[in-house]
DNA sequence: TCATTTGTGCAACATTGTAGCATTTGCGTG
DNA sequence: CACGCAAATGCTACAATGTTGCACAAATGA
């Protein structure tokens, strides 16, 4: 049996996890229901969606966002530090919630499927050091291959 | 006096570097104006350069090139592994010369001036391993903060 | 409920890159 | 050198992904 990346390595909210609202009101933004979907959609993802990806779920679950709205939700998610950007190799940014500040973790984006998934276990480390007056705010670290499912050889016919 | 990071940490091409009609032949290329032109620009460049950056340059070399050309051709040249995409923050790909084969560095991104520039010494390293099935091809490392010229104080008045 | 201010929805625009296709050009061959 | 053909080019459209401006709606605190 091949693994299903899309539920082999999600990130299901736990229990205890801070509620949509929560998140938003402890920034002091207003709860509204575009905020709250993708919030939801974002909590729920095995994996950083982007922006269709997201308009899929919504639409999916019935419910219809204007599409630059969802963009201003997810550019204020990321302003406060709920959200974080992942780079993918097309244009478009994906999505993630940011679980435990602190935890850096890197990224494996698959050059078959297109798929980017979390590598929890891999942390982006330095061999080697900044030139003098640099500053390091973040590091992003992201390995490109080919995933568990695209290399598994074709089912037998 | 502050580091001019337009010449502090240049690449410039070896004396006996390979010349841009060589690189070309070398993969059973013709050699057309708009290659050379573009390798000439990418053997001189300090830093990895977009595509609009390009072709600045270019025009202030008072060389004229279609904008689909100035694409394929940098297409062409990471196909045939002469160059390299590397990603920035901003939606345009950066390109630059592969220089030694298998070196692989890490590339500083600055959120003040948006300038991208390579980390000859920082090696992106593997804190972990990536889980069975995976087949790892590259690793993509960036680090991102302020550069010495945006942390460095403003000039004295 | 009311006022204020935040967020939304829409239309227009910007940037970055691709696709199709007729035309030109590089270059191996005679 | 002249030919001929594949490889590149130069358009013009088009696609994908965001962004901006602005009138209107809705969330929240009073
Ligand atoms: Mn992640
Ligand atoms: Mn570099
Ligand atoms: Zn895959
Ligand atoms: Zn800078």
């Amino acid at each position: 049996m091949i693994a299903n990346p899309d539920t082999a390595h999600s990130h299901p909210a736990a229990p205890d996890a801070p509620s949509a609202r929560e998140l938003i009101t402890a920034r002091g933004g207003r709860v509204t229901r575009t905020r709250v979907a993708v919030l939801d959609v974002l909590r729920s993802a095995p994996r950083p969606l982007n922006h269709d990806q997201i308009a899929a779920e919504l639409e999916a679950a019935g419910e219809q966002h204007d599409r630059v709205t969802l963009y201003r939700a997810l550019d204020w998610l990321v302003e406060q530090g709920i959200a974080t950007r992942v780079a993918g190799s097309d244009r478009a940014w994906k999505f993630e919630l940011v679980r435990d500040t602190g935890h850096r973790h890197a990224h494996f984006h698959c050059q078959r499927c297109g798929r980017v998934l979390c590598l929890d276990e891999v942390e982006p480390a330095l061999a080697g050091a900044l030139p003098a007056g640099f500053r390091l705010e973040q590091a992003e670290l992201v390995l490109h291959g080919a995933c568990a499912d695209c290399t598994a050889p074709p089912p037998t016919p």
